[in-house]
Order: structure tokens, then C-alpha cells, then sequence
DNA sequence: TATCTCAGTGCACACGCGTCAACTGCAGAA
DNA sequence: TTCTGCAGTTGACGCGTGTGCACTGAGATA
């Protein structure tokens, strides 16, 4: 792990050297974060963070918005080991939606800056790194969508329908990712346990879920039957 | 409309002037948070982009934090009217989410700026304006949570179930306007075809809920019992 | 009419910014 | 052992920033 060709490596490589102030940077940057939008976070505030000069940044990265793709990956990169490992324990549980809530709150706690990175900035100021953050999470909700079939009531389902259920899931989740970055400790299992009922109640509607025509959404069409006898009853009065 | 005491008023009042003023600075700001996030908009940008000098700025907000807080409160007037708009319409129509989708999407069109502020300053860098519009998202939550009281089915759920029942459906609705905000027209029917699938599958949930005891989250419980038969059938194999 | 109020101006200040060109010193290749 | 590549430094640049102070001029008041 330390010897690098035949031997005599004392301290560190230049390569490790390197990738130190690299990581330096990006967990700099990660800190600074907690506080502002990335936008508004300066090159200099970074590097005077990371014990390093300013010029000395563009040795590592093009600019902001390069670090900033360079976190997304690394957030991301994270967060699929994470995934990974739920979806092999989820066949030992049939609680799926509680051990994965559980899972994603423990996430939260061991990378609260990556995660509070992808909450926030997947609606901030800087167009690459929102587009790159929703492409990432739209990447989850489509391998979500396809994994959702394995259940027979799912299976049936068009693609489309699949589709925008896997989203309103990772919609969820990714919501209530966003209020766990900034709760306090004694308040995360208040917002695990309601997210976990709002995953349950989605999951409860799927039997009862019936596809309807596409088309009518402009408001022309005149089919305008409610909820189809199977949702909520109409109001007492 | 125009007369001011008795009368001899030509062109403008004083109060007029400013008031002009001030809505021109607002609205320079909503113009430049379409491309950056408030955190990284300057004072002195805001001033030029509504023609005054920078320290004419203060005769109207004590600093752009200030400026921030009254956007919020611009921004959720008129979300506030809409809302009273809709719900007035309810009972007239008997798809309430068809017509609730729609209601949102006209809104999205005529107040996108004041649109995308909310969902985006929702999670920006700035805390007093996150807290500020997150309190205001609550409100409307509880207003909803209250409300939906009218159906029996929901008249027989728990305060805190209604209230999680209602969060779910703000959530929602907001991640959806954070899409529309930056959808174009063509887009538009698509991303409201599929929140309106998405209430609907929410709603369509509802008959079936049956609320879990509260306690049994941090995972050493031995309760497990998936979707209790309800929900979701089993993965095929 | 004369006086007061106050939205907006002009100028100046100290400071933080991103980036440039020239450099230093050391790890690794020859 | 010498040479080279490159991470990091130094110092300077022109520019944008927030804010303080003294001001102007027109609308409101008396």
C-alpha cells in the first residue's frame, strides 16, 4: 500500500502529495457549504481554507464550477455504494421501506455535507451543477423504476407509470434528505419516522392504481371522473 | 385611483416615487435570481440593473437580506391569493387535482419569479430567507392538513397523520414548481401530467392507511410486519 | 411665500476578488 | 549525479464590492 516502484518511500509520493491538497479543497469547499450557496463561496475563501495560495488552485481544478462537477461526483460516488448496499440487504428484510429509510437517515449522518451539497445546489444558481445533479438522481429513479418490477403488482404497470412512481419516491426522499441536513440530532427520528409513513402511503396506493388516457390533461377533454370509486370519498357534504 | 387630497396632482407623489422605486429594485433582483442565487447577487448589481445609485439602496431596505425577506413576503401574497382562488373553485369542479394542477401551472406562468425564489431560496445560503419560506410552506401544510378534514375518510386519521398526509402533497407540488420554473412551454404538460399522477397515486392511498403504532423506529422492535397485506405483494422470487 | 423632508447623487475609502508572470524547491526520471 | 517536471509561492494588476459623508433638488407643509 505504501511502496511504490521498488522502495525507500519515506513520507509521501508526489502523486499522494497531490491528491491530499486535491481532497483538501474539495472538503474545504464541502465545510464552506454548510454556510453558503456554492455561487457565492470565492476561489480564494477556498484555498485560504485549504492552507494553500489561490494560484495554486488551478493545479487541481479549471475553476469553481470544475471543483463543483468534481464534488458531484464525488457525493454521488458515495451515495451508489450506499444504494448498492441497501438493495442487497433489502431481501432479508420485509420491512423494505423501513430498513431503507434507516439506511438513508445513517447516510445523512456519515455524509451530511455531501448530502447537504446535493439538496441544495440541485436548485442553486449554477445551471452545469444543477443539470448534473438531476441527471445523477434521475439516473437512481430510472434503475429504481426498472427494480420496482420484480413486484407482480408493478410488473403490470406501463414503463411511464413506473417511471413517474420511482420519481415521486426519490422526490421524497430527497426532500426529506434536505430537512435532515439541518436537524438536529433529537430531531431526525421525527423526520425519519414521517417520511417513512409518506413511503408507506404511496406504497399503499399501488394495488388500487389505475393508468388513465394520456391526453386529457388540458383541461378540454371532458372525462373529469374523480378519483374512479377506488380514492377518497367526496366531501361530507 | 389617482388623486391624492384634494386634487392639482399631475404626474407622481412622493410616496408614489418610492414606492416605484422600491417595487424596481425588487423586481431587478427577481430578474437576476433567474441566472444566480441570492447569496451571490451584489447590492451594487441590483442598484445598477434598476437604475439608482448604490447608496440610494438604503432608503428602502436595510441590506439585500432585508430585500430577501420582503420578496419572500411579495412571493407568498400572491401564492396566497392563488390559493384561495383554487380552493374556492374546489367544489365546483370533482377532480380537486386535476383542477389544483392546473391552477399551479397558470400560476407558475404569469408569477415565475416569484416561483422559482420560492423553490429555489428554499434551500439557498441564506438562513433567515430558508427559514422565512419554509415557515410560509408550513403554514400551508397545516391550512391543507386542516382542510382536508372534510373528507370522512380523512376525518377518522390522527392529527399527526393528516399533518404527514399534508406535507406530502406541499412537498410535491413544490418540487414540481421547482421543475416548471425552469421547463420550457413545450415541457410544461408533461411535468403536470405526471404531478397530477402523482397526487392522484398519493390520494388513491388513502382507503387503504391504517396507522402504525409510533414508536417503533430505531429498529430494535421486533414489529416488522411489511405493508400488512394492504400494500405491496412480495418480490416475484 | 419660505421652510423642511427625504429620495437620490457623487465621491471616496479600504478591501476582496480572479488571474497573470516569474519564481522556488524538491521528487522522480535519466 | 545531473536534469526535468510540476506543486506551490510571491507580488502585482485592474476591477467590483459595501458603506460613510456631504450634497442637491423637488414635493410636502405651514
Amino acid at each position: 500500500m505504501s511502496s511504490r516502484r521498488h522502495d525507500h518511500s519515506d513520507s509521501e509520493s508526489r502523486r499522494e502529495r497531490k491528491e491530499r491538497t486535491r481532497h483538501a479543497l474539495l472538503s474545504s469547499t464541502l465545510r464552506l457549504l454548510s454556510k453558503h450557496s456554492f455561487e457565492s463561496i470565492s476561489l480564494r475563501e477556498v484555498t485560504r481554507e485549504s492552507g494553500i495560495t489561490p494560484t495554486a488552485f488551478y493545479r487541481h481544478f479549471d475553476g469553481m464550477e470544475d471543483l463543483g462537477l468534481a464534488l458531484v461526483d464525488e457525493a454521488f460516488g458515495t451515495l451508489h455504494d450506499m444504494v448498492r448496499t441497501a438493495r442487497s440487504d433489502t431481501s432479508t428484510y420485509d420491512d423494505v421501506i423501513r430498513r431503507s429509510v434507516q439506511i438513508v437517515v445513517a447516510h445523512v449522518r456519515e455524509h451530511r455535507d455531501h448530502m447537504r451539497f446535493i439538496a441544495r445546489e440541485r436548485y442553486g444558481g449554477i445551471r452545469r451543477l444543477r443539470r448534473a445533479i438531476r441527471m445523477e438522481l434521475e439516473l437512481f429513479a430510472n434503475e429504481l423504476a426498472v427494480d420496482v418490477s420484480r413486484f407482480p403488482e408493478l410488473a403490470r404497470w406501463t414503463r411511464a407509470d413506473r417511471q413517474m412512481f420511482a420519481d415521486l419516491l426519490v422526490e421524497t426522499v430527497v426532500s426529506a434528505v434536505g430537512r435532515l441536513t439541518e436537524a438536529r440530532r433529537e430531531e431526525e427520528s421525527e423526520i425519519a419516522r414521517r417520511i417513512e409513513k409518506q413511503l408507506r402511503l404511496v406504497v399503499i396506493g399501488v394495488p388500487a392504481w389505475r393508468s388513465r388516457p394520456e391526453e386529457s390533461i388540458s383541461g378540454i377533454s371532458g372525462d373529469s371522473v374523480s378519483t374512479e370509486g377506488r380514492g377518497i370519498e367526496s366531501p361530507a357534504k
